[in-house]
RNA sequence: GUGGGUGUAGCUCAGCUGGUAGAGCGCCGCGUUGUGGUCGCGGAUGCCGCGGGUUCAAGUCCCGUCACUCACCCCA
């Protein structure tokens, strides 16, 4: 039902209590392996030169050719919301020499990006992703690595009910000679006009096409990894060894194709089973030009892009109460105008101490007070009325069990610090 | 861009073959003096998405429109 005149932007997700909560402990849950493994923070701009992403992402994608936020500045230059990261990268580490340090350069980076599609259940026009990028190095090890980091995000949130694609895309060697004998393949095969405009622009998304009839005469389809030559063919079969040193799962999926050109050799996807028809939340593969095709040196890189938004989908939808919990540990109750003044005082005590707290406003009464105290979940409640001020006490009461007791208000921040949980539990 | 579904209280929804609106949850208050969560009692809240049409009468039928939603496509 309208209520206001305007409305959010259409396909664009927002967050607030309580559930923001949630969303801001999964950004933290997908930051935190990249982080701890020595990547490093890098923030960029939300837009960049149109040009940047036609260049690199590819001017054919769907991303590129029709889900792009274009506009024109007040200097007549075409911007672009950016629609995925890793050009974004690419070109900050050009244009910022970051390629002439020490390699690889490893970042990280998350925010929010941008395409024009038709919302959907987990697809939407503004999504949050949490990304990495690890630039100037082609050892199969890092490509492990990458991936390894992208699972322990998903693991270290619970998720169970994943799974991690992998195959290879082969190199501008192989893959045309491949891309040749798929495309006379698909010629074989009765398809639709649509389907074989596809074929046209890229045949290996005719692949994954989910529609029966299609794939009933994908049966003999050529596959890449049958193709790859022995360069691409070394290299896959290392990574896969460092990927179980790593521990980690794998499936192998001949027929994964992604939406972004730039990929080259490790493609990889993570998808949730119980998302519907938006199941990715996650995916990347290396990439060997895309950082020459911006401007830079030849350098080969390997990232991914996990979906904040749909993960957070994937925890609800796995009944992972993500990021729950109190907000404050403890919550003043002041009875009387006098007690607000202590209330006041001593609120700016603890939280100047680091104590998380808040306290009733508004003059309600006690039991309205009390009734907020106890919605704000924390589990110390101090109660402050004229008589504790008169005895420099307060009542300090467990929320939990219902018990209360007197306590000077000298040691109060004492009482509160111990009481509260240490660092890191919460 | 192409199809399908849905729009009724803050939320989730009920309202059969047309007769001017209901439930649960939530919210507010009360259960006597300064104590929450349980329980009991009471209360507030709806241009029934919007516009038009049919009709004595429309939440209920028809048309349009907007919004949301699911799927295709694509992707995180």
């Amino acid at each position: 039902m309208r209520v206001t005149e305007f409305q959010a932007p259409k396909g664009v997700p927002e967050y607030f209590p309580p559930r923001s909560a949630a969303f801001l402990a999964v950004r933290e849950a997908l930051a935190y392996p990249a982080e701890h493994a020595g990547y490093g923070y890098i923030e960029l701009p939300v837009f960049e030169d149109t040009a940047l992403f036609v260049r690199g992402v590819g001017e054919s994608t769907d991303v590129v050719s029709k889900e792009m936020y274009t506009f024109l500045d007040r200097g007549e230059r075409s911007l672009s919301l950016r629609p995925e990261g890793t050009a974004g990268v690419m070109r900050s580490i050009v244009e910022n020499r970051l390629d002439k340090g020490v390699l690889p350069v490893k970042l990280w980076y998350a925010g929010p990006f941008f395409r024009a599609e038709r919302p959907q259940h987990g697809r939407y026009r503004q999504l949050q992703q949490v990304g990495l990028e690890a630039v100037g190095g082609d050892d199969p090890a890092l490509d492990a690595e990458v991936i390894a980091l992208a699972d322990e995000g998903f693991k270290r949130l619970g998720l169970r009910q994943y799974r991690l694609d992998l195959t290879s895309l082969g190199c501008a060697q192989c893959r045309p000679a491949y891309r040749h004998v798929l495309t006379a393949f698909l010629d074989t095969c009765d398809l639709d006009d649509a389907t074989r405009q596809r074929a046209t622009v890229n045949p290996l998304r005719v692949l994954d096409d989910k529609r029966d009839e299609v794939q009933r005469q994908l049966g003999d389809a050529p596959l890449m990894v049958d193709h790859l030559c022995s360069s691409c063919q070394e290299h896959y079969d290392a990574v896969r060894g460092f990927l179980s040193d790593a521990g980690v799962e794998w499936v192998e999926a001949p027929r994964l194709v992604r939406g972004l050109d730039y990929y080259t050799r490790t493609t990889f996807e993570f998808t949730h089973e119980l998302l519907g028809a938006q199941s990715g939340i996650g995916g990347g593969g290396r990439y060997d030009g895309l950082m020459a095709s911006v401007g830079g040196s030849d350098l080969s890189g390997i990232g991914f892009g996990l979906g904040t938004d749909r993960t957070l989908l994937a925890c609800e939808a796995e009944g992972l109460d993500v990021g729950a919990g109190a907000r404050v540990d403890v919550f003043i109750v002041p009875i009387g105008e006098a007690p607000r003044h202590e209330a006041v005082r001593l609120l700016t005590r603890l939280r100047q101490a680091g104590v998380r707290a808040d306290m009733a406003y508004g003059g309600r009464g006690v039991k309205g007070s009390m009734k907020a105290a106890d919605r704000s979940g924390a589990p110390t409640v101090v109660i402050i009325g004229e008589d504790e001020v008169a005895s420099r006490t307060a009542q300090v009461k467990n929320m939990i069990d219902g018990t209360q007791v007197a306590v000077a208000l000298d040691s109060l921040l004492d009482e509160v610090q111990h009481r509260a949980p240490q660092e890191g539990t919460s």
